[in-house]
DNA sequence: GCGAAATTTGAACGCTTAGTAGAAAAGATG
DNA sequence: CATCTTTTCTACTAAGCGTTCAAATTTCGC
């Protein structure tokens, strides 16, 4: 546990072998993330997590603390491709329409291809403990709240009915989203940007074509 | 382990110790669903679900064959309240928009108020094994199924939009309503009928009023 | 109250696991 | 090749857990 930060990928550096990938702190991470996703937190023990990387466990603990440290940087990679983009959408200069289209497409995508790391991040919060649990509680709801903001905007202009309470509206939308990583498969008939499509046209219009 | 189904509750029997309950499966899967729900099924000793009750590990044991057993009663009870209600929605002599509403209520309502099992429910199939994981799967799939069907019955009937992908339609339904059982709080601004007002306005004609 | 049946206790067992320490190996450097 | 650093392995510890079971206790019909 020398470098906190990963190296850069330079071109002149020596390429590990190939088969083997390079033991590190990402790659832990992701491993460890699949096996969570399928097995769940508890159940999958270190040992399963270096054995399924060609690895023993000892190895482990010169790259990562122990094993919330892992479970940490799984929720932590979520929140870094989530958070900016977002943010960046609610600031734009956008109608509130778009802004809301925006932000499904993106928490779409998200939950489409990170997917070991989303399901992870939606069913093992509880096995966070101390002052980062409370984090990561504080920095979902302030994701919630740029949601709201789109939502709450879109009704002051008079483009969203005003009798929808904004937070239902959006605990609606953001269990809509996050489905998706429970069920879609990369592989499958739509790709996320056509189930995205398909929620934003529930969301706006609804089901009922002649209201 | 003796008695299979739980007695009905007879006037004249006498009363347990006030303060203490009467240890019984009911009872069991009801407080460990509460404790799963907050630590999850991993991190819950069967020692943390006797000692919740005022009881020895052992004792469970008497009314219980295993930890697993727990948790597929946890699951059974879910689907107990939820299939026959939809089921019977869905076969009534009712309008598609009414069948939908009705439905998205129903489930509304069984998320908000089962919130600690349908939480494990959501949260904790993976721990599952053997044929009654499977069974689980089937139940869920067939579950949704039901909301398919009225879904392509209103697109049929020329209620419901032909392009929005009825399975995408219902996981994205489903995905909202799910969402409940993690924010709901009973003692909250809202009962769950009117989250599921909001729910139904949403689906039916979303947010904008003029489209 | 008595005896039998139902229920609970408490201790023990076997197994798995997170985490540690130090030796060994591999890799880089000059 | 020799030395130093980085990385991995082996072996171990201490703790926690699910499960079992004989004994103790409580309940209940008579």
């Amino acid at each position: 546990m020398v470098q906190n930060l990963e190296k850069l990928e330079v071109g002149h550096k020596k390429e590990a072998k190939p088969g083997r990938v390079r033991l590190t702190q990402k790659a832990i991470v992701e491993a460890a993330a699949a096996l969570f996703a399928r097995a769940g937190f508890g159940a999958t023990s270190l040992d399963d997590i270096a054995t399924s990387m060609g690895v023993t466990k000892g190895a482990l603990y010169y790259h990562v603390k122990n094993k919330e440290e892992i479970l940490r940087l799984i929720f932590l990679t979520v929140l870094v491709v989530s958070e900016e983009p977002l943010q960046h959408i609610v600031e734009a200069e956008l109608s509130p329409v778009q802004k809301l289209g925006r932000a499904i497409e993106h928490h779409t995508a998200v939950a489409a291809d990170r997917s070991p790391a989303m399901i992870v991040f939606y069913r093992e919060q509880v096995h966070l403990t101390g002052p980062f649990a409370r984090e990561i509680t504080l920095r979902k709801k302030k994701y919630e709240r740029y949601f709201e903001q789109i939502i709450e905007e879109g009704i002051q202009a008079g483009i969203f009915k005003s009798d929808l309470p904004a937070k239902i509206v959006v605990f609606g939308l953001l269990g809509m989203c996050n489905s998706l990583s429970q069920w879609y498969k990369p592989d499958g008939k739509f790709s996320s940007q056509q189930v995205a499509a398909v929620f934003v046209k529930m969301v706006e219009n609804g089901l009922m074509p002649y209201a």
